[in-house]
DNA sequence: TACCATTTGTCCGTATGTATG
DNA sequence: CCATACATACGGACAAATGGT
């Protein structure tokens, strides 16, 4: 899980767990990950810290998002489907 | 169209939109606008967000909603008829 | 009278965006 | 990095008002 004493960044770490689970197939293309919320309870973090780790996975290409919906696997289609 | 990445609030883009048509004359005093339901197809929104800018609209005078029927361009009249 | 479609009004829950300390 | 607060947005459900059948 997350090592609060590791001298890499928390949100880093939640970033690459997520990557992982992606990479895995864990997380489906198109499918959603969990909420900012859900993450924060799950991993035991700030919302802040979810919020950076989600915007670390879209920076690096492999979510998008849709305010007021949540987070994606994959890129964002073009049209709403 | 709506940006929906744009730091410019989409409400505030759609009431931008419509206070547009209004003052080129597409809308003409007197006529209804669209209807939330139209607005948010049309554009894309939540009904929320089309009921938002709506409001804006409202506020700044440039129409008046009467409950039941629709939004229509203008103010008020004092009494219809 | 009773429906029925349309439109606006209100409330709720959930999720992301931004700002401050 | 945490905690809090508020703004913005989506989606659903139901109520109230209007006009027509």
């Amino acid at each position: 899980m997350i090592d609060h004493e590791s001298s890499t960044p928390v949100y880093r770490q939640l970033a690459d767990i997520l990557a992982a689970r992606i990479k895995s197939g864990a997380l489906a293309n198109g499918r959603p990950i969990p909420s900012e919320v859900q993450l924060q309870q799950e991993f035991g973090v700030a919302r802040g810290t979810a919020r950076k780790a989600v915007a670390a996975l879209r920076d690096a290409g492999l979510v998008h998002t849709v305010m007021g919906k949540g987070t994606y696997v994959g890129p964002a289609p073009k049209r709403p489907g």
